[in-house]
DNA sequence: AACAAGACCTGCATGC
DNA sequence: TGCATGCAGGTCTTGT
C-alpha cells in the first residue's frame, strides 16, 4: 500500500475537493472492504459537510459538522479518484462520494485489504486501531531517543521493527528499507543494538526519507495514484528498493544490493555499506 | 510481552 | 493458448 507519503499525498490532494463540500450522496456499492461497512454508512454521511482531512500514521480521518469521523485506510491497493459528472465508475470503485459543486471522489481498492469505519470524533484516540499507533515519525517528538526506547529489548531485525506500527507510525516496507540504508544500518541487525548515535542515524533517515517522498508525490509502482489521476516519482529516487543486482549509489562502493525476504516481505541493502 | 506464521483479496508477470 | 506459481506500499488474528 500506500505508506505514510503516499497517504499524504492523497489527503492533501482530497482537501481541495472535499473540505468545505457537502456530501450529496455516499453510494457503497458493496456491503465490505476488508471489514463490513458500518450500519448506515452512507445515510449517516450524507449531508454532511466536510471540515477537514486528517493523517495519523497510514490512516486517513474525515472531520464533518457532525459527530462522526470517517476512518479510512488504503490497504495495499486503495487509490481515490477525483472527477466531475459524469465520471464513469470503474472495476472496484466501492465507494462514491458526490460532493456539492458537482465533483464526485471515487474510492477504488481491488485486493479490498483497505477498510471505511465511522467513530466519535470526539473519541479517535479509542478507536482501536489508532490506539495501537506508535510516535508519528515526521513529529517533533520523534527523536532517536525515543526510537532508541521503543526498540530496547527487542530481539527481532529491525527492519522488522520498523514495519511494527507501535514502535514509530507510518513506515511501510518500502521506506524501512530506504531508511536503513541511509542510515547504514543492516536490516538483519537485532533491534535493540540500535541505540544512541545509530539510533540518532535511524530516526533521522527515517524522517528524511519520508519527507523526500512526500515532496516527490510519493511513490507510484503498481497502485498508488494520486486522486488528480497524477503518479508520484519517488520510485525513481529509490537507492535500494527494487534495485537488486543494481550497484550501490554511495559514491567508491558499487556493490550489488542484495534482496532477501524478511518475515514474508522483500527487503533490499547493501551489505557493504550497512553493518 | 514479543515474535512468527497464517489469513484476508485481486491482478500481473513468469514459466512450463 | 492455458494453467500454476509467486509476488505485490498492510495489518489483524492465532499460536507458540
Amino acid at each position: 500500500m500506500p505508506e505514510l507519503p503516499e497517504v499524504e499525498t492523497v489527503r492533501r490532494g482530497l482537501l481541495p475537493a472535499m473540505q468545505g463540500r457537502r456530501l450529496e450522496a455516499v453510494i457503497a456499492r458493496r456491503p465490505d472492504l476488508r471489514f463490513p461497512l458500518p450500519d448506515g454508512f452512507g445515510q449517516r454521511l450524507t449531508g454532511r459537510t466536510v471540515t477537514g482531512i486528517r493523517r495519523r500514521a497510514k490512516f486517513l480521518i474525515f472531520d464533518f459538522d457532525g459527530p462522526d469521523a470517517l476512518i479510512a485506510h488504503l490497504g495495499m491497493s486503495g487509490s481515490f479518484r477525483l472527477g466531475a459528472k459524469p465520471f464513469p465508475e470503474e472495476r472496484h470503485d466501492h465507494v462514491i462520494f458526490k460532493t456539492s459543486g458537482g465533483g464526485e471522489v471515487h474510492f477504488n481498492d481491488p485486493r479490498r485489504f483497505g477498510f471505511m469505519d465511522l467513530w466519535e470524533a470526539s473519541d479517535l484516540v479509542a478507536y482501536p486501531m489508532l490506539a495501537r499507533l506508535g510516535p508519528e515519525p515526521l513529529d517533533d517528538a520523534f527523536t532517536g531517543a525515543v526510537l532508541a526506547a521503543r526498540l530496547k529489548g527487542r530481539r527481532t531485525p529491525v527492519k522488522a521493527a520498523l514495519l511494527d506500527q507501535g514502535v514509530v507510525a507510518g513506515v511501510g516496507n518500502i521506506y524501512a528499507s530506504e531508511a536503513l540504508y541511509r542510515a547504514g544500518i543492516s536490516p538483519k541487525r537485532s533491534a535493540h543494538t540500535v541505540q544512541g548515535a545509530r539510533a540518532d542515524r535511524l530516526a533521522a533517515a527515517v524522517k528524511a526519507v519520508l519527507l523526500d517522498a512526500i515532496a516527490s508525490g510519493g511513490s507510484s509502482l503498481r497502485d498508488h495514484i494520486r486522486p488528480d489521476g497524477e503518479l508520484g516519482y519517488f520510485q525513481h529516487s529509490f537507492d535500494v528498493y527494487g534495485r537488486a543486482g543494481e550497484p550501490c549509489r554511495h559514491a567508491g562502493c558499487g556493490a550489488p544490493i542484495r534482496q532477501f525476504p524478511q518475515g514474508g516481505r522483500s527487503t533490499f541493502h547493501c551489505s557493504r555499506c550497512q553493518r
